[in-house]
DNA sequence: TATTGTTATACTCTATAACTATA
DNA sequence: TATAGTTATAGAGTATAACAATA
């Protein structure tokens, strides 16, 4: 708090390379990894007109049938009020259709359209080749090690904090 | 497109566990393990009164000086009126103060106070001992596989981007 | 003219509340 | 009374534009 500083050393020219500080922090590297992923995940989906989050739903469709709004959005972990708008983007590019559940009227199953399931094919044909563009600067080892590490981390671990 | 459907087998009850076609996504997984560890970082240093955000200013204040607001920006890779309010909460906690350049009047020096540079320490174990119990449930060799591959994806590919 | 700090604005994402129709 | 779908609203976070002071 006195006023006696170093007479102002130079300060290195301003440039986005973190300072050692952060680069060994884990928040600063997952956060930015998943922000870089994000975009090229965005990117490779582009020209098929969909995002991460419909690629998700289509996905889930496919695996499953029949889904409510609800379950689906059980499955991907989001609200069923965000789910909404999800299937109406969806259903307007004739991807998937709503329909009535019969055993219980309150339901809207929905479905894969034949639109739906080819560009799910294309789809998951663009982000596998994009996630191997992602993975390819680290060997073999170490990529498997890192998917492994966070399935770990984010399955195994959720039964434990239920 | 045909009426014909299989006459509506189960639906699995309704679970938090995503499905088999999500758990294998690389986007997925990084998302959720980047949440994971936000809430844990949260949690940690919320005893202390700060963000992670918050923690990464002090950091990087630590790590060189003298750093003006627009540089402290420049390593964190945050706009320069984000870090407006992010200096404001901090001067509010009195833990940094801003300072006019005297070789440039434009500037605002920002610097840790004591107090600054106690709750820097604090925050540094707590977050320590966070990451050490966030990567726990990882045999030794796979934790740090994870850090060095997220670090050549962040790091690293920087480079090649720009 | 360009840069720094600042404010105001807008835009995205998400969470909450409330309404309806069904059960 | 509870659940499914829907809408509206509010909040956090972030990006953009503009302005004053200074270079």
């Amino acid at each position: 708090m006195t006023g006696e500083r170093p007479p102002v050393p130079p300060v290195p020219p301003a440039r986005h390379v973190p300072p050692v500080p952060l680069e060994s922090r884990l928040g600063y590297l997952l956060k930015h990894a998943q922000q870089r992923l994000a975009r090229a995940s965005a990117a490779a989906l582009a020209p098929l007109g969909i995002d991460g989050h419909e690629l998700a739903v289509l996905a889930v469709l496919a695996a499953e049938y029949p889904l409510s709004q609800v379950e689906v959005a059980g499955r991907l972990g989001v609200d069923r009020t965000t789910m909404v708008a999800l299937v109406d983007g969806l259903e307007d590019q004739g991807l998937v259709e709503r329909r009535r559940s019969p055993a219980d009227r309150r339901k809207n199953i929905v479905e894969l359209t034949p639109e739906g399931r080819d560009c799910l094919d294309r789809a998951e044909r663009a982000r596998l080749a994009m996630e191997r563009r992602f993975l390819d600067p680290l060997d073999e080892e170490t990529a498997a090690a890192l998917v492994r590490a966070l399935r770990i981390l984010v399955v195994e671990e959720r039964r434990i904090a239920e």
